[in-house]
DNA sequence: TAGAGTGGTACGCGTAAGGGA
DNA sequence: TTCCCTTACGCGTACCACTCT
């Protein structure tokens, strides 16, 4: 049973109560083209009686614009993720556009993944939409967003921006930066708690790390283990530890620090102290930390306003210009301090094992 | 100039090609009616080859259904809201629904604010949309949503559940198991960290501390200063506080009491020896604060799941269905301890002032 | 002749309804 | 009952023609 039997209102009911065509009404919407004042009012009079509202399913069917995007979230929204679409929805909003949304789970297998890329893909150019935002470097998504790069433009959030020099490929240079910072203090064991491999994001600041280390000439320690970005990652990282030979660690992020630190002080072992420890992020909790957490803050919500401004550029000229790097400010906080001599930590077996 | 030339295909030239009218193709994808299996077959070799996808804004127009919903959050993304975004979306690919989302401010004045979701509707019904499901209890959000309801279901995710019984208003007893796990553990003098008064789940979690202090026949002591739910404003209200007389705090959300104990500790206040502290939401990082934060979980991708489903369910059938309230278990950690005897928290006048 | 202001018609892409074999 | 077709829409927009200053 159809639970409502009103008509919307329509163009034409609004065209028939001021006495003018659908015509008018339409310029009056779209600005092109002459409607004169005094009309303007009289529509606006009406527009506001019916509570008209212009069908944008309609509209877009002859037009060729539907002013919609669809964003297609990879993985689970953490911190970064949702401040990247708040920044898509501002801007969206701004330049009055319509977000659609839908989240895949990478962490199911290859073929799993693939497979709901693929169909929320197709769920969006059903829609249709005018173009579609993605944030994933997953192994073969270029693959799944070939197919949808035809009908539409794809603007990619992590898609590692290519250098014409494989010698220095990142732009990006957070990993970097926070190993040097480490460094600075005068740390010369330092580790590196590496995020999921899965994701670009992983792979750039590992890169940046060892470049920092090498150009240091000391020799690079990765921590493995974690499978996501989330805290529980790195607290099963710290717990594969058999022993702890570093004096400073660079977490991929901030949850993986917070996992970390919190395992460790389960060991007596507490930053500063006993280690310093930066993050990636700068998420509103970093700050409150025990100890609060020294770490790079990332503009997601910029992040995310430029790949809106980019998909509305590629909508209107079909040109793809790759997305500038926002500033990745490090903010120093209490967990890192410089190295002391007779710093605790260098061969503190633990009794774990 | 138009960056796209090629048509995308129409189900007319499916049909053509497949050699049948688009009706036998339309009923191919309905469901609704016969096509014989070796049409069926054809069919989708047409549709592999050419890459068709239906036009679900077209379909639209003649159809009453769209398949989307408009969901519009009110407020930051922050853990909650998020989850509650992949339990929509999670369920919304389940049942074949496209999600519509908006974000918008509620910290910007009234005025402001309002416009904003007016704003955000009219997209919404403009697009438009099967129905709209809100998370706000803001003042003066009925008289936004009104106008829409005329045309769509909306469901509204912090609608205060009323209880026939004004004297028990709230089947939501977060505030009210918080306060009595305190005082299960013999805290006698426990106070509330109250969330922003504008969100109804702050105002429902302060009730069931009052209840409960009234119970226990204690009074009760209400810290103010929360304007949001995040880390600084507990922060905030920490430093507020001209003396600690308190033995136990029942903060509004986990944020809240992060913020609160990193002031405290800044005072040489820690938990659980010097005073409990008990949070609301379960966050991931929860587990891994310093100490490890007891507090209530709750199933925030339930409940978007249950409002997917019920606007569904609305959409259908026109019913609209009080959302069920999901389980709502404590997680007791290291935050919170048994009350001792000569515990340090009492008149301990801080130098602040 | 140019520009303001408006209307007429065809069309975009599917679905509902109903008929025919 | 199975299978398929024809026709009439749904609601705006593109395109063009028209009038009047």
């Amino acid at each position: 049973m159809p639970p409502r039997t009103t008509r919307r209102p329509s163009m034409a009911d609004v065209a028939r109560r001021v006495g003018v065509s659908t015509q008018t009404i339409s310029r009056y919407y779209s600005g092109q083209g002459y409607v004169s004042e005094e009309t303007r009012v009289r529509i606006a009079a009406v527009v506001d009686e019916l509570g008209y509202v212009p069908n944008r399913a309609a509209g877009s069917l002859r037009a060729r614009r539907t002013g919609t995007i669809g964003v297609l979230n990879v993985g689970e929204l953490n911190w970064g993720s949702a401040q990247i679409l708040s920044g898509l929805s501002a801007a969206a909003r701004a330049s009055g556009q319509a977000l659609l949304i839908a989240e895949v789970d990478p962490d199911q297998g290859a073929e799993e993944w693939r497979e709901h890329a693929r169909a929320a893909v197709d769920h969006f150019l059903a829609a249709p939409v005018d173009a579609i935002i993605v944030s994933t470097a997953m192994q073969g998504s270029e693959e799944v967003f070939a197919a949808a790069r035809e009908r539409v433009p794809v603007v990619n959030l992590s898609a590692r921006p290519r250098s014409e020099d494989p010698e220095r490929p990142l732009p990006s240079s957070v990993g970097y930066d926070a190993t040097r910072h480490l460094l600075e203090l005068g740390h010369r064991r330092v580790a590196h708690l590496v995020g999921p491999r899965t994701r670009n994001e992983a792979l750039d600041r590992e890169a940046g790390y060892l470049r920092a280390m090498a150009e240091a000439g000391l020799e690079p320690q990765v921590l493995e283990g974690a499978t996501d970005w989330w805290a529980p990652s790195g607290a099963a990282a710290a717990d594969r530890l058999d022993s702890i030979d570093f004096t400073a660690v660079f977490a991929g992020n901030d949850e993986l620090a917070l996992g970390f630190m919190s395992r460790l002080e389960g060991r007596g072992l507490r930053a500063p102290e006993d280690y310093s420890i930066v993050g990636v992020d700068d998420m509103p909790t970093a700050a409150f930390f025990s100890p609060p957490l020294t770490t790079i803050a990332i503009d997601f919500a910029q992040i995310g306003k430029l790949a809106l401004e980019a998909a509305v550029q590629a909508i209107e000229t079909g040109e793809h210009r790759p997305l500038p790097i926002a500033e990745q400010p490090l903010r120093i906080r209490a967990s890192t301090a410089p190295l002391r001599f007779g710093q605790p930590v260098g061969h503190t077996a633990s009794t774990t094992s």
